[in-house]
DNA sequence: GCGCTGCCTTGATCAAGATCAAGCCGGATG
DNA sequence: CATCCGGCTTGATCTTGATCAAGGCAGCGC
């Protein structure tokens, strides 16, 4: 499933036409994909951008595919593009933990660590673009903006960590599950502002439930409350609609 | 308490002598901690190091004094000399979250941020160096290698903040517990490699029942349970002994 | 000395969520 | 079509840690 995006306003942000673009010879599959690659790249000079994209592939990854495993060497950053990664952490006895989750246009991988900390994970199917760690690093070097960029991408994903915790260690279980729903609303569609009402769930009940530090169980017996709550409805499993936002909020804790 | 501190190596690696030091004309009031903080600002040339010297407030806080409040502007940077620092998010009706400790010599406050996302607070009594927040950007701005250590800084953080949601949502109040002791055992005197195994809790039961994600009678509990199991000796409340860290480490989960 | 306060411990009971068990549903496969 | 399988739901029961309650202990002011 190819999504469709709005990209008039990152092509003027990035002061360039839709022409400039397709003149890189960029050696991309998914043309609705291409834009937030560079997006993500944010403006770096034309010459960067063709070396970036010379370097680049995008590849799509089905569902439960490993991109990085916990305590392996990383040899690439993956750029995600369309889908859901997870990042997740195992005990010794098997027990896991989803430590986070990315989004488009995220950059998947721990940036001046030669080992990934943790395993990432396709949780639906995606689309990542794969940039080498050398050429990555060395665009950084040179390119003062995409510094910024990536600093401020880890100092957000490390907000978010810490929201999370709160979540983790101080929500009931009712709470995790109204929050999780809100977080998935609201990072969906980075194109639109706010919550999206309708949508697909991008992961499983199991990953909900090692997101949230609970039990498959409880995360079910938590949709149907607030399904029978009516404050949202659920159709085949994952196709969510929330029919009351604001209590739907109230009930994050 | 002033600790003492270990610096003939940190002088080394910035090729100063101690003499350099003192020939800055720092309004510092705390001998053994002022190598520290230049310690944390890295190779910063001599000119940067006198100006951030001239714009420093070496400060001595109490335990429990609030260094910056949850949504409220943040003008400054604390640089942690000595003391322990806790960042906390509170909800609505009270509840309290840990979120981070913070040693020397950690720089506290959400860079790049008006709004500080969490309150910082002394957990014990603090020495703090307090650096105008004008003045480290400007400091950022034209310093790669302070800029590098700030994110390195940001991406530890992150990976301790991560590592913290697997013991909050996957591991037994034991478990957690034993966790604890082992951070704060490896945290605590940043000179010294591998654990303490001897030391004072600095932060109370209800900080680490608060970034446990339990209660305080839980807590009590547990290193009732550690001390009977003949795993450590607690005496007057707050000094730790490890006696046998290995299975102290086996209960981390 | 006495009582007060803050911090910690211990015990009894309760409840949220885990665990164990069974069954449902939709899609794939023969 | 029947069967199987993976993912999900629901019910019954159990366990862990929360809650409620009482008391210990060190420091401090009077």
């Amino acid at each position: 499933m190819v999504r469709q995006h709005r990209t008039g306003y990152i092509l003027r942000a990035m002061d360039m036409t839709r022409r400039d673009i397709h003149s890189l010879d960029i050696p991309v599959l998914c043309k609705s994909c291409e834009v937030r690659h560079k997006g993500m790249c944010g403006a770096l000079p034309p010459e960067d951008l063709q070396y970036l994209s010379r370097q680049t592939r995008q590849i799509e990854q089905p569902a439960g595919t490993e991109l990085v495993g916990e305590s392996t060497d990383v040899g690439a950053y993956d750029n995600v593009m369309c889908g859901v990664v997870k990042l997740s952490k195992t005990l010794e006895d098997g027990r896991q933990q989803i430590i986070g989750l990315q989004f488009a246009p995220d950059l998947v991988g721990r940036l001046y660590a030669s080992e990934s900390p943790m395993t990432a994970e396709a949780a639906s199917d995606v689309t990542v673009c794969r940039v080498p760690k050398a050429t990555l690093e060395r665009l950084i070097e040179r390119n003062p903006s995409l510094r910024k960029r990536l600093m401020d991408q880890a100092l957000r994903e490390l907000d978010e960590a810490r929201d999370w915790m709160v979540t983790l260690g101080r929500k009931t279980a009712a709470e995790k599950v109204a929050s999780l729903l809100l977080l998935i609303a609201t990072h969906l569609d980075p194109d639109a502002p706010g919550e999206a009402r309708v949508f697909d769930l991008p992961i499983s009940r199991l990953d909900i439930a090692d997101y949230l530090g609970l039990t498959i169980e409880t995360v079910s017996r938590q949709f149907s409350r607030l399904k029978s709550d009516g404050i949202i409805t659920i159709t085949a499993n994952r196709h969510i609609e929330i029919v009351n936002l604001e209590r739907l909020a109230k009930r994050c804790g």
